[in-house]
DNA sequence: GTCTATACCGAGATAGAC
DNA sequence: GTCTATCTCGGTATAGAC
């Protein structure tokens, strides 16, 4: 999917990969596109679990921040965002999913704006969440599809300096958790 | 390309569509990627016509904003950067016009912020070029492909709560083009 | 659960006649 | 410039043996 887009990922490479025959794969998942499924409803599941660690932690802003930002997750998260729009009867899990990221991050945003005192008229919880989505989304699709990043370091310096102002510095070093290869085990 | 993505775009249902026989698509642009590269070569040169006009316009900040919300371009622009991203042969040129545009936006924002005596350490022209491609591009994705606007309207509103600042009211009511069939004359 | 076999379709691309 | 014909490949999916 990374490589070479979700169009690119056939039965045939599917079992290749894993070593059996293309067969098993349509005896496991039937469809490519439960296959898809089955891959999504494991990330919705570990996204949302590290989402909320983020929001929970001491820095929530930065962790958040250093989350969405993740090269790792911005990359396939496209990919299903493209597979949503191509194919409808995906769509409206993938989009119910999104929603889902959302509705938590504006929580969070609620309570921690208000705990740093700043009004919601100001700037309302909602935008942060869809402001802080959209860059992080943005600059990775650029980044990663295109090899471009001018404007980038500028703009990362804009958000954290507004990060800071609530925050101070970011007390720990961006996260990096190895990514586990997938099983039929998962 | 927008219904289904740029892997559906066959030579085959090129040709259907064009009531032509599909060697035909070959024997005009040989292979399927020269085609794709013929058709976002159009896009640009009429895009950055577009952009040009818009940052030459009376309300240059609402022009863009406008052109770069336009529904029309920014799926069509996701599928071509989807493409760049899987096809290493296209990416190059793809990128090279993204830069373009950023370009011709940042001494666009250059001109209007110094205008308008904004201080550019505050808000760097470049961070404002960022800034808007990734807002409308991203509820753009969302809403295209995923039918979702959570928090799209407030986000609109905040973003055109600055630009009414520096411009005031909208004068003119978001320009609709029409969408041009495509011939091969083109 | 894994295999072989197979049906069926559609893709990209080229050769060569007219 | 458009056609017919054709090559080669790879895709999804199912049936049925073991």
């Amino acid at each position: 999917m990374l490589e070479e887009g979700y169009a690119a990922v056939t039965s045939r490479r599917v079992a290749a990969k894993a070593q059996l025959k293309p067969q098993l794969v349509h005896y496991y998942f039937r469809t490519m596109d439960d296959l898809f499924l089955a891959i999504h409803r494991r990330r919705v599941e570990q996204g949302l679990e590290r989402q909320a660690r983020a929001l929970a932690s001491d820095q929530p802003l930065w962790a958040l921040w250093d989350y969405s930002r993740d090269p790792r997750g911005t990359a396939l998260t496209m990919e299903f965002i493209a597979l949503a729009n191509h194919r409808k009867a995906i769509r409206a899990e993938i989009a119910a999913s999104a929603e889902l990221f959302r509705v938590e991050q504006v929580s969070g945003f609620s309570r921690l704006l208000e705990q740093h005192g700043m009004r919601s008229e100001e700037i309302p919880p909602i935008v942060c969440a869809v402001l802080l989505s959209s860059i992080s989304r943005f600059l990775g699709i650029e980044h990663e599809a295109l090899g471009m990043s001018r404007g980038h370091a500028e703009t990362v310096a804009f958000v954290e300096g507004f990060i800071r102002r609530l925050e101070g510095d970011r007390a720990i070093a961006r996260a990096e958790e190895p990514v586990h290869a997938i099983t039929i085990a998962d």
